[in-house]
DNA sequence: ATCTCACGGTCTACATGTTAGACCAAGTTT
DNA sequence: AAACTTGGTCTAACATGTAGACCGTGAGAT
């Protein structure tokens, strides 16, 4: 399962699973919703967030400025200030994520429902 | 961190926060999409996917079965047969995801380059 | 003048999540 | 009768995520 059997060698980057690996996680997500409202420093965006630790939040942004979807800027002052603003490219993504969002929202009671018929018929 | 600050009790579930955990990963998204164009085995869901270990397999599935997504039909059959089939509400949920798939590709490209951007940065 | 806090992280030890692979029972193929 | 198939579960190794200490500088409180 480590070597790909030579008949289904997609190892070659699959655009969707390429993409979807690196925002296809909870935290991804969550702070580019973030930041949609506008620039958010750090801290801020920790405690927006409430419960990321502060190295993923610091691993995670370092991931999204890499791929293009924030930009980092660091103000020489002291204490130091970093914001963190989304890109065209990051806010280009905002669109089909609001799409998900609405969905959640709109579908969260039957999927509240639905776990409350499968735990009734586990007994 | 693990006690949330009494200001900003926002433990009720947040509907967003609430979906987005169970389907923000990527297995979730990868499995149904491998449903997406009809209804798979066990198996054939492993092979589809490539690279997902049975454990996660059958957890992922558990949770999405549980949530509405999806529906297990056992086949009292020996070897036995179980299908899993996507429910309106997993096939509803494809909409939003679609979007998601077309940006991915749209966008593919960009990232990469800014990728490539960033590393050449780094020296 | 010293004590403490805020800033944006990094580092380390521990906790949790994921993986590969053995194992299961029973029927079908070799 | 030996081996393979099915859809899993179990376990031990490994990868990832967490909490919390720590860093240096400057400002505000004591």
């Amino acid at each position: 399962m480590t070597t790909v059997p030579d008949e289904e060698m997609f190892e070659q980057p699959c655009p969707i699973r390429d993409v979807l690996d690196r925002i296809g996680n909870q935290w991804s997500l969550l702070i580019l919703e973030a930041l949609a409202p506008g620039t958010l420093r750090f801290n801020a965006l920790m405690r927006e967030i409430g419960d990321i630790s502060k190295q993923m939040l610091s691993r995670t942004l370092k991931q999204l400025e890499q791929d293009g979807f924030i930009t980092r800027t660091l103000y020489p002052e002291v204490p130091p200030r970093v914001e963190y603003t989304l890109t065209p490219l990051g806010r280009s993504f905002l669109e089909p994520m609001q799409q998900l969002v609405v969905w959640a929202d709109t579908h969260h009671g039957a999927i509240v429902a639905a776990r409350t018929r499968y735990q009734a018929l586990q007994e």
